[in-house]
DNA sequence: TGCAGAAATTGGTTGGACCATTGAACCACT
DNA sequence: AGTGGTTCAATGGTCCAACCAATTTCTGCA
């Protein structure tokens, strides 16, 4: 009675352009930043129309695989391989304090691995690198009185790229923008992200000492402070007037 | 000298048009499910043709916001406004064992977070939900004598669902297929997941008390017996077959 | 040689046409 | 009444041919 019938797969032609397509970049080894065929040279060879072909690069497009500039030709952005895992989120009201607070609870969940990770992992170099970004952050700190939104970034990133695991610096690049928004106008709070300072140097330290879970802990309670320092500007305005 | 300028908008026609659509949508306060005009009608309405149309709509087709049936017409899955965060990620490269590590670190770290957040804010309604979860599993445990990826996965939802962030569900459920394309095939390792099984009860007790840092220990626990599990798989297959 | 303008290239857009699928209305038969 | 088949309009999917706009390349003059 209650038997399970999958759908059945009728036509689906711009997936099969897609796919003859990763093919195609896979075979001929193409990298980021070289130039795929025209659409009309693809349109032709796949012998789709070109509005097809339009319709699987808009796709690529959307997904950031592939940048499209009129008159010139479209461009890979990044590797594409076959077995590729899409993730488009979408994050409603992204202006509001709760979307915020949304991402910068998950970049508390990658900050806290990654400086674990980062523990266990980073060799001499890439601690020497993170430490020179930790210098020139406190550096900024000093001359500038305040947090530095780029030196403060450089370091987390720096942060990231040595824990090992590519993902964690795309998934949090993907967030740069949307946290940025607010780093920018913090709420009205003055010294935001002052709190946040002396525990960037704790992070370090506990990296350097390859501390996995001291690391983590003192990230945990530099992405609280921020969090603290969010709460206290939506308190301060009222926001009531954001939709 | 380094004055920037914000590039100027000369022509960005199916930008244009998705955020009427996206104005349409929340002045017609239209929900999951429903049906937006038909193409040939936006087109004329929004005096563009067809098929800048289609393209616009295809970029909301990736991005999982909309559905469309040919002879039915185009419905929205998911709530739409005009400030929205897009986050595509693709990551490359899922099917070795790299690259299942890679992703495991990323569910360690939202696993552990989930958990957290759960002890905070989780409600009778959630607890009790995540409970269910928690009974259906160890039956299935005790009654075909070993882990159910399905009853396990569930569980773990349900904990991603009541941590009150749509983004973590959002994000591990794009990887869910990664995750179980190796579940199903667990690498030749028997009782695969065996050791992990109590540590879901341990999360759920800490969670019910409210207890985040113990949810989140008891969490990371939980990933380290997966990822042990993992290990030795790979140790046992020589792995060498794999591109 | 250097450079401005012409020409070719390439993605972006348009309008129109036809196909494939869907779903509702209708009809015939039981 | 209900079952199944047919018709038909609506809708997304595909195709074509042309033109527009931005970019690149070529060409010829100074």
């Amino acid at each position: 009675m209650t038997d399970f019938l999958p759908p059945i797969q009728t036509t689906a032609r711009d997936d099969a352009v897609l796919k003859a397509l990763a093919g195609f970049v896979r075979q001929e080894a193409l990298g980021p930043g070289e130039k795929l065929p025209t659409e009309r040279i693809l349109a032709e060879r796949l012998k789709v129309s070109r509005n097809t072909v339009r319709e699987a690069l808009t796709r690529w497009e959307g997904l950031g695989l592939v940048e499209r500039r009129q008159g010139s030709g479209t461009y890979l952005k990044a590797a594409v391989s076959p077995d590729m895992l899409h993730m488009p989120l979408t994050l409603a009201g992204g202006n509001d304090f709760a979307g915020l607070m949304a991402t910068l609870e998950i970049r508390r969940a990658l900050e806290a691995e990654a400086a674990a990770l980062c523990a266990v992992r980073a060799g001499k170099a890439e601690l020497a690198e993170i430490e020179r970004k930790l210098d020139l952050m406190e550096e900024a700190f000093r001359t500038r009185a305040g947090m530095s939104s780029d030196e403060d970034w450089e370091f987390h990133q720096a942060v990231f790229r040595a824990s090992g695991n590519p993902l964690f610096e795309q998934i949090i690049a993907a967030m740069y923008e949307m946290f940025h928004r607010f780093w920018e106008h913090p709420l009205g709070v003055r010294d935001f992200g002052h709190a946040s300072f002396p525990y960037h140097r704790t992070i370090f330290v506990r990296i350097a000492a390859h501390d996995p879970d001291g690391a983590r802990a003192e990230a945990l309670k530099l992405i609280a402070t921020v969090e603290d320092d969010l709460k206290r500007g939506a308190a301060n305005l009222k926001l009531s007037d954001r939709r």
